[in-house]
DNA sequence: GATCGAATCAAACGGATGTTTCAAACGATT
DNA sequence: AATCGTTTGAAACATCCGTTTGATTCGATC
C-alpha cells in the first residue's frame, strides 16, 4: 500500500485522499468505493502494516529457554522490526503517531502488538531478575528496556539532527539491539544483585 | 497561551484558527494580524512553551559536583519539566509532536533545547563511567538514560491504557524520576566495572 | 454474444478552513 | 477636542478536502 507511506510522511489529517489516489495510480472515488471512507482506509492501512511488518518479536524469541540470550534475541528482533527499512517501515512511524495524537485505532493497536509485547519482554526480564523481584520493579524495568527500543521510532529526526553521520544498514540496527540489551542486562544484573529494593 | 493547549490536543493541522481565537476571547482576524498568519502562531507558542515550561533540568541539576548525585537530580527535574501538570503541560506534547512530524520548528527546538540537555547529560554520564569509557559508550547510554524520560512524553496514551490506574501526582512524579535514575545508575555501575568494551 | 453485477472514471457538491477586506473603536499625542 | 496610527470586529473570499453521483467499462456466466 502507498497510502501507508503517505499516512505515516503526513499524519491522518495531512494526507489528502487526493494525494493518495493518484499516488497509487488509482480514481478518487476508488477509495469511497473500496474502504467506505478515508478512515476506513486507514485502518485496512493499520492492519495491513501489522500483518506486512514482519514476525513479532515474541515470536522470535520463543523457544530460548535462557533469558538473558532471549532479551538479546528480543532487542534485537524488536529494532529489526521497527527500523529496517527492507520491511514497511511507515509501520512503525503510524505508532509514533498513533502514542502522539491517539484515535480509536490505538486501542486495537494496544490489543494486537503492545500488550502481547509487554508481558512477553516482562516475563523475561523476570526471569532475569529473579522470583525476589517485586512486581513494581519488572514493571519499571520492562517499561525502560521497552523506551529505548521504541525510542528509535520517536526521536529518529532528532537523533538524524544530533547526530548525521549515524549508520542505519541492517548490520548497525543488529548492533544496537546488541547495545540495548547489554545496557539493559547490565541494570538488571545490579538490581537483581542489590534485591527488589523499589 | 491557550493556543499551545489547541496545538498540543489537535496538532497543527486539526487545529483551526478558529477555535484558538473563540477559546481564547479574541477575534478571528487577531491571529493573522498579530502573528502574520497560522504558522507564526505556531513558532511563538512553541517559543512562549519553552520559556514557560520552567528552568532547564540541566540548571538545576548545575552545581552538584558528585556525578551520581546530579543524575538523580536531573532525571528528577527532567520529568518534573515533562509531567508535571502545574506546568504548561502542552509543551512536551508539542515536543512529541515536532519528532513524529518534524517541521522547521523541530530545528530550533534541537539547538535550544535537546542538543545542551545532550551535552550536560553526556558530561555527567562520562563523569560516572570514568575516563576510561569510549565515546560511543557514553553516547549509548545517554540516550539510553533519555529515551527512558521521554518515553513518558510520548507513550503516555499507551501507559494509560495499559495501566489505567497509575498515579500521576507530582510526588509519584518524582519517584518515577529515582526509578529513572536507579536503573540507569545500576546499568552504568556494571558498565564501568565491565569497562569500555562497547 | 447477450446479460448483469462489480469496478472505474470524470465531474460536481457541500462544507470547512486560512486568509483578506474594510469599516468601526480605541488611545495616546498635540 | 481633533488627529492619526494601532487594534478589533463581522463578513466575505478563495481554496481545498472528503464524499457523492451517474455514466461508462470490464469480466465472468449462461
Amino acid at each position: 500500500m502507498t497510502a501507508g507511506e503517505v499516512f505515516a510522511r503526513r499524519g491522518f489529517r495531512d494526507s489528502t485522499v487526493r494525494e493518495i489516489s493518484t499516488l497509487a495510480g488509482a480514481n478518487l472515488a476508488a477509495v469511497n468505493y473500496h474502504f467506505g471512507d478515508k478512515k476506513g482506509l486507514y485502518h485496512a492501512v493499520i492492519a495491513c502494516g501489522h500483518e506486512a511488518a514482519g514476525p513479532m518479536p515474541a515470536d522470535e524469541a520463543a523457544g530460548i529457554s535462557d533469558p538473558r540470550e532471549a532479551l538479546r534475541v528480543y532487542c534485537r528482533a524488536f529494532l529489526r522490526r521497527i527500523l529496517d527499512h527492507r520491511k514497511p517501515e511507515w509501520h512503525s512511524k503510524l505508532m509514533a503517531r498513533e502514542m502522539a495524537e491517539p484515535t480509536e485505532a490505538l486501542d486495537e493497536m494496544v490489543k494486537m502488538m503492545i500488550r502481547p509485547h509487554w508481558e512477553r519482554l516482562g516475563a523475561i526480564v523476570g526471569a532475569i531478575l529473579g522470583p525476589s523481584a517485586s512486581p513494581r520493579l519488572v514493571r519499571l524495568a520492562t517499561q525502560s528496556i521497552t523506551s529505548q527500543m521504541v525510542f528509535y521510532a520517536h526521536a529518529r529526526p532528532v537523533l538524524d539532527r544530533l547526530f548525521p553521520a549515524e549508520e542505519w544498514s541492517p548490520a548497525s540496527i543488529e548492533r544496537r539491539g546488541e547495545d540495548v540489551a547489554a545496557f539493559s542486562l547490565a541494570a538488571l544484573d545490579s538490581l537483581r544483585r542489590v534485591g527488589g529494593k523499589a
